[in-house]
DNA sequence: GACAGAAATGTGAGCGATCACATTTTCGAG
DNA sequence: CTCGAAAATGTGATCGCTCACATTTCTGTC
């Protein structure tokens, strides 16, 4: 590979000359920046950006670090930080691992902090990652895609509080007054958030709380929680914390003929492809992810600017009314708590 | 941040020593080694991966590209390929891209190129990706993770056109004469490897092929091509070319209230964590995208330690049985074309 | 305790760019 | 023309490490 004094060779000129070219610095005479741009493409140079990285000090790359399972949504608000980063010349070094493991976490921390990442993208929800890196004295700004506001204003969020605000009033709207509730794992903050938006609607009409079974966002843990919700007494509607477990709900009741929504009402959250699909079409409230995502990297862009971290970013999520969810009695309600199946 | 300079100053040796305790060379004395793990201890001093870069040339640094949607098994290979790398030494740099663009996909590649990555990885199945890397002359590896073999070596895949066998065979054992299939995008390379199996199977038999509607992956596309299978004539069992569009399927058959698999059998592809929740469960072939996201590290660390590239691997899917293929005559077969509600 | 050979350690150059500053060239005004 | 300021270009140091090779310090043997 050719390098910069070779260019500079070919051109007759001096490196730092081809540096300005290179920079594009307008004090280069055109001639003399034709002459240049053409040994570039004659040798078909390109400037090593290590080289570079060692005296400037920046390497223009974003660390990336995504916990737990490849699930829809962080996913999709990595593949829109990704592509907001590269617009904005940043490169992405992601480190992505199934556990939430303290340990792991930062020691991947150490890995990209070694490689002189300019900033760290924490993108996860559990507690346990959170706290791996709530305390951490970082030379680099770590901004976190998190909603509780335990990371003060390094925060980019969807309000999880409000999404579940809106699913618990949709129902209450319904008619619905024995509205439970199926729990995130007790793991995650934005499960905490849901649950606390949950919650809250129910004070504030002065409905009935029961206590919440939680699952771990998968279907089968949904299938689990819907059988202890059946079996722990008389309701009308379910909030599920995300559109995986509403899923497994829904398969359940399927299961038990128990009709969605005629007997019981279901409200998810999320909206994955899938959910527009399922049997029924799935109510549920839809987060974008994506523009998440892009948002996370404007934060970042201001804070690499210089400026300080301001109050954190929250978006607002909507509701997404589909067939699952209907008044209260448009079937019988269920009245007596359900034995399962022998 | 202190450098290695600072590190053999406070140890009492140079910097060269330091160096070579950095690298673990069991040239220097025990006594000495503690000494300068103590500095570097002391300084809390990181090796600036940079500069190392700068003088061997060697990044420790694999390019993903992955384009598309984050859908469930390209995220998952990404997690399984993350993992492999960072358990081997190696940083990964990952260009997301919701397109498949040719011209951001060479820029991509351009920018890892530039930044000096020792190999790539391409994460896509459709023809535009594929075709857009296939003659491009590069100083370093690349692997893609693609099944029908038009990269020669540099491949590592789950055979689909063994699991579209599986899935096809599995119907016919069933006794279904009439399988129709929904295929994937004609741009992806996965999809028409899943025709092909399709295809195989029937003609082995002796079973009537009737040209296959494709989809685009997503449910939506499997509802509307479930509406135009059903209005082309006789069948008793679909082959789905993924889940997703199986879902698609169950929701449009559900809404006719064609019974699953009374009427029609349905077997999916990919066995996503939802499939199993479908209403009814869903029967579909397996790939472990977690495994092939490894095995895809272990093919290029082989390369990367100069091995030649060897035989694509490929490793085989599996049928995973649920409850949406049944025997056919289980239910009363689909005897007339059904016409689209009105 | 002298010596050779091995083991341990040190020295200076160089990777490929940018930075700070020095030098040369150009251009317009008098 | 000359002069001086502005524009254009060049020079050498430097970032933090490894490489190649030089030098010093240990060993063990006679």
């Amino acid at each position: 590979m050719a390098n910069i004094t070779d260019v500079a060779r070919l051109a007759g000129v001096s490196h730092q000359t081809v540096s300005r070219v290179l920079n594009n610095e307008n004090t280069v005479r055109p001639s003399t920046k034709a002459r240049v741009e053409a040994a570039i493409a004659e040798l078909h140079y390109r400037p090593s950006m290590v080289a570079r990285a060692l005296v400037t000090r920046k390497t223009r790359t974003i660390g990336l670090i995504s916990t737990g399972n490849p699930l829809y949504g962080p996913s999709s608000t990595a593949l829109g930080f990704n592509e907001a980063a590269r617009e904005a010349g940043y490169q992405v070094t992601s480190a992505s691992m199934s556990t939430s493991d303290r340990g792991a976490i930062l020691e991947a921390i150490d890995v990209l902090v070694a490689q002189n990442v300019e900033a760290l993208v924490l993108i996860a929800s559990d507690v346990a990652s959170i706290e791996a890196v709530q305390d951490l004295e970082l030379q680099v700004p770590l901004i976190t895609a998190e909603s509780s506001g335990r990371m003060g204003g390094h925060s980019v969020s969807i309000d999880q509080f409000r999404g579940a605000e809106l699913a618990t009033s949709y129902l209450a709207d319904l008619g619905h007054r024995r509205i439970v509730h199926l729990a995130g794992p007790s793991t995650s903050l934005d499960a905490a958030e849901r649950e606390r938006g949950w919650r809250s609607v129910l004070a504030s009409r002065g409905l009935e709380t029961r206590e919440p079974v939680a699952g771990d966002w998968s279907p089968e843990s949904g299938y689990a929680a819907a059988e202890r919700l059946l079996g722990g007494g008389d309701f009308t509607a379910i909030f599920a914390a995300n559109d995986q477990m509403a899923l497994g709900v829904l398969h359940a009741l399927s299961d038990r003929g128990l009709p969605v929504p005629g007997r019981i009402s279901i409200v998810g959250f999320d909206d994955i492809p899938e959910a527009a699909h399922f049997i029924p079409p799935l109510t549920t409230v839809r987060q974008d992810f994506g523009e998440l995502g892009r948002r996370i990297m404007e934060s970042l862009l201001e804070v690499l600017r210089g400026q300080e971290f301001g109050e954190p970013v929250r978006t607002e999520p909507r509701l997404i009314e589909r067939a699952s969810a209907a008044p209260v009695g448009a079937g019988r309600a269920v009245t007596q708590p359900i034995a399962p199946p022998t």
